[in-house]
DNA sequence: GTTTTACTGTACCAAACAGTACAAATCAAC
DNA sequence: GTTGATTTGTACTGTTTGGTACAGTAAAAC
């Protein structure tokens, strides 16, 4: 057992959730060992700092999103995934008691000037999810679904603004009200932009 | 001079800009102390912890922007207001090189779960700038601009959805493409509404 | 089987943290 | 101008912070 290296995976994960919950800034490195059941010993040898614990967070964060393996996913294929696309973030929202916004947000609005590595890691990820979604958009014209009009780039970073606002706007409030109201909308205005 | 207290102030001051540039967490009261020129001995006499300088900034903050002292501003009136409410937020970003994100925004997201006054005051100002926004278009939707099916308050929801997911883009990012993109999809969708 | 290498546990450090104590100064009222 | 409240300066406290030192253990290499 105690593959190439359980610790390493157990402060990455326990990390992950004490980021996503209270913020970089608002952890410790002794809260993420205690939560993992590790010692100094361990994380000193797998990260020489916290800025590279934050980084192996955003790397096994970002990996588990593009390999489908998280509650929200980018795997948009017909006009029905879109409409589920904001769904399952609104359904996560309910299934944490709207007390978390998006990690990658979250962790993204912790950096600082003196970490563009972890800005990097963030900004790559950003790119990755507006380039999914553009995709999608760029199919579905190309199949002749939308006007010719409408611009696949700008309703991806629509759909992603939301998102992240909903998200946030969400953990603020305490509720989903805006957030559902605004996707509700979006839906209505790519709905507006397909032929028919 | 020195009005009835100067120190206070500048206190204020001096943390909106620290935890808007930094955050909350990332900033300590010795910071405000050495930016304001201020000591210990004011801090606890006028605040008796951070939480209650964080109340005091967040009042500060609320006020200023209801009142139209901030650079940015809900006196929206007209269809150009609108187009002007999300470009004012665009060029606030590029006055501060892309490096902040909304300010209520980023102190909401710091606040935690044994924060429920701090909470109170972001969510009352959140559910004020809807307010503004949504009062917008059902006047518009009253003089018969909007159609009949436009919904004021989920129009207001995505507009504030999209600058809070716009702000914080554009700070992990550091450019607006994604915002400007996001903002003029808003416009053309709300253009879409209107009566011709 | 010995010698490297990888991993883990415990103790420790200096700096930074939020908050307190309290005396000194300033101001207002009378 | 003496009294009493407000305001300010300095020193301090106990705790937590991120990070290091280093010895011990397990595992792999030869």
């Amino acid at each position: 057992m105690a593959l190439k290296s359980d610790a390493r995976q157990r402060m990455v994960e326990a990390a992950l959730d004490l980021f996503h919950r209270q913020g970089v800034n608002a952890t410790s490195v002794d809260q993420v060992l205690a939560k993992s059941g590790t010692g100094k010993g361990q994380f000193s040898h797998y990260f020489k700092s916290k800025d590279g614990l934050t980084h192996a967070v955003l790397q096994f964060l970002t990996g588990v999103i593009k390999d489908g393996h998280a509650p929200t996913g980018y795997d948009v294929k017909t006009w029905k995934d879109l409409e589920n696309w904001f769904l399952q973030y609104i359904e996560f929202q309910k299934s944490v008691k709207f007390e978390r916004s998006c990690p990658i947000g979250t962790i993204g609005n912790d950096v600082t000037d003196d970490q563009e590595l972890l800005r990097q890691d963030v900004k790559l990820f950003l790119e990755w999810s507006r380039n999914r979604l553009t995709r999608f958009f760029t199919e579905k014209k190309a199949a002749g679904e939308l006007v010719a009009s409408a611009k696949p780039e700008a309703l991806a970073d629509l759909c992603i603004s939301i998102m992240q606002g909903g998200m946030l706007l969400t953990k603020m409030k305490r509720e989903t009200d805006m957030f559902e109201n605004a996707a509700s909308q979006a839906l209505a205005y790519v709905r507006s932009l397909r032929t028919r």
